[in-house]
DNA sequence: ATCCGGTGTC
DNA sequence: GACACCGGAT
């Protein structure tokens, strides 16, 4: 008889303390699960639940997302940050819709295919889905898989290869119990195993850690350097997409003129955002979400 | 004031 | 592989 392995320790954990997230109900679509992966690349769980919630009521299906505007779509969005993340969830249920009759694909290859869909998001879909068996190694996984059983601190800003197989090799056989594991490895890392204050006294599988018995190291890396958010670009793209968004139909440019003073950073902005597809230029004059007050885009100049 | 994070583009 | 991209929590 063996000692239980690390994915047995984290599934029982898992199954005990589990947070009860809405996306995690029984039943849940592929449409509704693939939306919330994407809402949570860059928002936390407790932002994303009411607007998750809120989407899949007005936007059940792929199919009916792909029917409305690119501008409804960024104004749903609302306040979760990174509204390109708006537009490209509506091309990709367009995509579905126009490769897959509707449904959301199940393999890997076509899934990766889709607009915003990348490394992390195509193995979470087919594994939390549809049940299937890979590594999903999002930077909690990655963190919790390079401390428990490598010894070392986080190996930095980007998932190697080497962490899907490290973490592949942690997955029981079943895929169903492999999915268990990877939503309860997901779970650790986000709850007790974070970055910098680590809940190790609560941790089921903290005597079977390398890092903590090897002491625990810090990253060596350089630390990457902190992003701020006053006067930049970003901040005023907010607050351009602010006033569009509140707004139905084309808004004059000197109303837009009015929201940043630098002429120069706010007309970068606004080009950005056209260039991202969330507004569109209407005339010479105004500018609109993109697809406000229907499909017909603008005459091209 | 600092922290957090996938994807796409260059 | 560096960088841009959002907003709220702490």
């Amino acid at each position: 008889m063996s000692e239980p392995t690390f994915a047995t320790l984290v599934s029982r954990w898992y199954s005990e303390t589990a947070r009860d997230l809405p996306w995690r109900h029984p039943g849940v679509s592929p449409w509704a699960i693939l939306v919330s992966e994407v809402m949570l690349q860059q928002t936390p769980v407790v932002r994303v639940v009411p607007a998750w919630q809120a989407w899949l009521e007005r936007w059940p299906t792929p199919a009916a997302l792909a029917e409305d505007t690119p501008a409804e779509a960024i104004r749903m969005w609302g306040r979760l940050g990174y509204p390109r993340r708006a537009v490209r969830l509506r091309e990709c249920a367009v995509a579905i819709v126009e490769r897959h009759a509707g449904v959301v694909p199940d393999r890997l290859d076509q899934l990766l295919a889709l607009p915003g869909v990348g490394t992390y998001t195509a193995r979470a879909v087919a594994t939390f889905a549809y049940g299937q068996r890979h590594p999903v190694v999002d930077t909690n996984v990655r963190r919790v898989v390079c401390r428990a059983i490598a010894g070392e601190p986080d190996a930095g800003p980007t998932t190697r290869p080497a962490d899907l197989v490290a973490t592949e090799e942690l997955l029981p056989v079943e895929p169903a119990d492999a999915a268990l594991a990877s939503a309860a490895i997901m779970e650790l890392g986000a709850v007790l195993c974070v970055a910098r204050s680590p809940r190790c006294d609560r941790c089921p599988v903290a005597s079977i850690c390398a890092w903590r018995t090897s002491g625990q190291a810090a990253p060596t890396g350089p630390s990457r350097r902190p992003q701020r958010y006053a006067g930049t670009d970003r901040q005023v793209r907010g607050l351009l997409l602010g006033v569009l968004r509140e707004t139905t139909g084309p808004v004059d440019r000197q109303r837009l003129d009015q929201v940043w003073a630098d002429d120069v950073q706010r007309a970068r902005a606004l080009a950005g955002l056209v260039t991202d597809g969330l507004v569109e230029p209407v005339g010479t004059a105004s500018f609109r979400l993109a697809g406000d007050g229907g499909p017909p885009a603008p005459a091209v100049v």
